[in-house]
RNA sequence: GCGGGUAUGGCGGAAUUGGCAGACGCGCCGGAUUUAGGAUCCGGUAUCUCCGAUGUGCAGGUUCAAGUCCUGUUACCCGCACCA
């Protein structure tokens, strides 16, 4: 009898020893075949692992494992995203520098991720706080200075209360913040912008060369958010120009009042003419709409408000009418031209905004009912009341009013996004500084890129201010220097990068992480990129992979890197929730520590139940107790050695379950189906125990393709069946697609679509033989009995049914 | 409100193209072994009025045949949210 599979030991000495033989190295070699599989890399938080990080690891290091042993020569890295608010806060409470938490952090992540044996390349290592890392993020951010897409600008950010920091538009959740859940308020402060909005339309449009899983696209092409209609211009009554956004210019003339967002500049410009008769009114509504942070401004179902601008008022180009102009905070400043034409008839807000004030709607598309609602239906209806539209549809309408306007001068086809300008700049201390200066002289002027990395100074405290100024803007020595380009006196930037800018690109460091002349060289990018795999989480959709996106076809553009996309393909894990389906959380008090299980149970055992959990996709309740079902599969596993015999080929009556198991495993590795190719291999165990024997063809290719699930046991057991090498070594199994299939098969022969029997005959039976085979069993022979046949049909290797009456 | 997803035994979940629903695992029941507990091994396990019928959220439909396709509907989850 084999001695019990000792987990704690044998798993460190397999751990100590791939560490030590460096197995896992993606090679120098460029001329082989290459694979890069990518997962997120974590923000080491002073809570280490949770057990949502393996899920994504595993599933990766799967895929890691089988490239390797299918010949590829794999990337597979790992490094810590370690700039961040934790962090700070943490070093903020105990009076611990930052840098010091993030090296205990980082310690205490990576000896819990190497005791669950991934096979990462640790050589290649990154970390986003070490300055020979963020020298590079910061030349990247000059170069988007240089290039004209970061600026700075006096707006209304986020103001998160608690965190005493601005949050970038999709770090805003529900109104509060999404870090610390602290409501989020409107503050006008002067920040560092990214144009992301430049990047829009090839954001959307090169989705469609990727292979990212559907939701991810969808939900990055909905963020976006590209619509397609017309710019249309207005003139005032006083004669000047104001040009609206509408996505139906079709409606156009069934246009009966005009509304601005508040802070539209107009009303500025039409009090100071002089021109507005009811000024107190208008200031009030203004102030008001000031007031009101972004989450009760986009309150759902709040009633319209408005007030109307007495003493100016619009014409409509297509017809000359002259209608009233109001300012409502239904319409915002940030989208389009922060003015809208309202046509009740046809938009529902604008129906409601319309029935509140009692103004006139006219139909011009036939099909609803606008004494009820407004009718938004674009596929059905049929212009009316519409000059040269009347008797159109709606889609040729608006060719022809686009047309039109455009002839006239009065409008143009335009498209629109919703996506906004990255906000770039944090009031805080744990972060990249931005390698700027301003003189008084020459205005912000970059750092000579000698000059970088510009390094985080030491400063005596890392409070954040509630006057919303960075923690560095008391460091005078620092701040105060000379300017690179006159000499004068200047003063540096005080803020730093979001925590997005580190990860924006972290994925290139990895192919040449000890580079001191470039990001990494040309030839490592040309080799490794893009990367082949991504794993990550859905949160990060309209975050960092939407950011890094973005720098990338900047790099792109300016010739760093060479390809378009850094991705071509991205998947996305379900989240583990706690025993009781909710998510887990200290304060639910539902939190598995990862630790523990390693410890009762052995990193192997963890790995196969992360993988065998459930479908990858999708959020799966953690059970303590279904943990015992991979632990005894293992056990079964290593018992294998009990009844092991000779034998260099397998054995008849289990080469075909052999060749059928490689296959399923090998097909769902791929296709992310860890957990239905455990259930084939814990079928083939089962068959092993249930003939009694195992010979040494077919444990070699059984611990083969388990080794990506169970790397240390597959090893160990390899090593003491002296089976030759060690598993790295080896090459993944292949299956004959012919030995895959039955000679004999068990079909269902069916009487009105219901089973009466089953027949075993041969796989290439012909259909009438398959009948008439059918119809000699006595069980259907005597149901058929006095009845007329009706329809026969025979489903090739699956079924015989019988239509009877 | 808009967009997307999900719904299958006591539980987690299986089921390429419509073709034996419930693979695999947990749990549970019975047995063996054991001083005992645990572990291990063997057998069983959708439901019911049990030689037959019923069963994949609910109501219809298409089909020889529906978890799978179509129409409607409910519940839950995720994303966006006055984007003109």
């Amino acid at each position: 009898m084999a001695k019990n599979y000792d987990f704690k030991t044998i798993e460190k000495k397999w751990q100590e020893k791939w560490e030590e033989t460096g197995v896992f190295h993606a090679k120098q070699d460029f001329t082989l075949p290459k694979y890069y599989c990518l997962v997120e890399f974590p923000y080491p938080s002073g809570q280490g692992l949770h057990v949502g990080h393996p899920r994504s690891y595993t599933a990766l290091d799967i895929i890691a494992r089988k490239k390797r042993l299918e010949g590829y020569n794999v990337l597979y890295p790992m490094g810590w995203d370690a700039f961040g608010l934790p962090t700070e806060n943490y070093a903020i409470k105990n009076h611990i520098h930052p840098e010091i938490v993030t090296r205990d952090n980082v310690a205490h992540f990576k000896q819990q991720l190497q005791s669950l044996g991934f096979s990462f390349d640790w050589s290649r290592e990154v970390n986003t706080t070490d300055p020979s890392y963020y020298k590079w993020t910061q030349w990247i951010f000059l170069q988007l200075f240089k290039n004209g897409l970061a600026y700075k600008k006096e707006m209304a950010v986020n103001w998160c209360t608690s965190c005493k920091c601005v949050l970038a538009n999709e770090e805003v959740v529900n109104g509060v913040c999404e870090r610390c859940g602290s409501e989020v308020i409107r503050k006008v402060k002067s920040q560092w912008m990214l144009k992301i909005t430049e990047y829009a339309q090839r954001l959307v449009d090169d989705l469609d060369s990727l292979n990212f899983i559907e939701r991810v696209k969808l939900q990055q092409r909905n963020w976006i958010g590209r619509s397609t209609g017309a710019e249309v211009d207005f003139t005032s009554t006083c004669g000047d120009k104001i040009t609206v956004y509408t996505t139906r210019p079709d409606t156009l003339f069934g246009a009966t009042y005009m509304v601005f967002a508040p802070e539209h500049p107009y009303v500025e410009q039409w009090i100071k003419e002089g021109r507005l008769t009811n000024v107190d009114e208008v200031r009030a509504y203004q102030e008001a709409s000031a007031r009101k942070s972004d989450f009760e401004r986009s309150e759902v179902n709040k009633d319209k408000t408005g007030v109307r601008l007495q003493g100016v008022a619009a014409i409509n180009p297509v017809n000359d009418a002259e209608i009233p102009i109001f300012i409502s905070d239904y319409v915002l400043i940030s989208y389009g031209t922060g003015a809208i034409m309202a046509v009740p008839a046809h938009d529902t807000r604008d129906w409601e905004f319309a029935n509140a004030f009692g103004l006139p709607m006219i139909e011009v598309v036939q099909g609803g009912d606008i004494e009820k609602e407004a009718f938004t239906d674009c596929a059905t209806g049929v212009m009316v009341n519409s000059g040269f539209l009347t008797g159109l549809s709606v889609e040729d309408a608006k060719v022809k009013i686009t047309e039109w306007l455009t002839e006239q001068g009065k409008g143009h086809q335009k498209v629109n996004f919703k996506l906004r300008d990255w906000v770039f700049s944090r009031q805080r201390y744990w972060g990249e500084p931005i390698p700027l200066v301003y003189c008084e002289k020459c205005g912000w002027v970059p750092l000579e890129e000698s000059e970088l990395p510009l390094r985080l100074p030491e400063v005596d405290s890392y409070e954040p201010t509630d006057d919303g100024e960075s923690p560095l803007a008391k460091m005078t020595d620092w701040v105060n220097t000379t300017c690179p380009h006159c000499g004068g006196p200047a003063k540096r930037e005080t803020d730093t990068m979001p925590q997005w800018a580190g990860s924006s690109w972290y994925f290139l460091r990895y192919c040449d992480p000890h580079n001191d002349e470039a990001l990494a060289s040309k030839e490592a990018l040309a080799y490794w990129t893009p990367v082949d795999w991504y794993n990550g989480g859905m949160e990060h959709t309209t975050l960092h992979l939407l950011y890094s996106r973005f720098w990338h076809k900047f790099r792109y553009d300016i010739g760093v890197v060479p390809t378009a996309e850094p991705y071509q393909k991205r998947t996305s894990h379900g989240m583990i929730l706690g025993e009781n389906g909710e998510k887990m959380s200290k304060s639910r008090g539902n939190v598995v520590n990862p630790d523990e299980i390693v410890n009762d149970y052995g990193a192997d055992t963890m790995r196969l139940y992360e993988m065998f959990i459930g479908d990858f996709e999708k959020a799966a309740p953690w059970n303590s107790a279904s943990i015992k079902g991979c632990k005894r599969f293992l056990d079964r596993a290593w018992g294998l050695q009990d009844i092991l015999t000779d034998g260099d080929a397998y054995r008849p009556e289990l080469d075909s379950l052999m060749h059928k198991t490689i296959k399923k495993v090998t097909g769902d590795i791929d296709a992310l189906k860890a957990n239905t190719a455990i259930a084939a291999m814990m079928t083939l165990l089962n068959k092993f125990y249930e003939l009694g024997s195992v010979n040494k063809a077919e444990l070699k290719t059984f611990l083969l393709i388990l080794n990506p699930f169970a790397p240390h046991l597959t090893e160990e057991m390899w090593s003491v069946l002296a089976f030759g090498g060690t598993v790295t070594d080896q090459k993944w199994p292949t299956y004959d697609e012919a030995k895959c299939k039955d000679d004999e098969i068990e079909i269902v022969i069916q009487i009105n679509g219901k089973i009466r029997a089953k027949l075993t005959v041969a796989a290439d039976i012909e259909a009438a033989d398959a009948i008439a085979q059918a119809k000699q069993n006595e069980r259907i022979a005597a149901e058929l009995d006095g009845k007329n046949i009706i329809k026969e049909l025979y489903v090739k290797g699956k079924l015989v049914n019988i239509v009877a009456k």
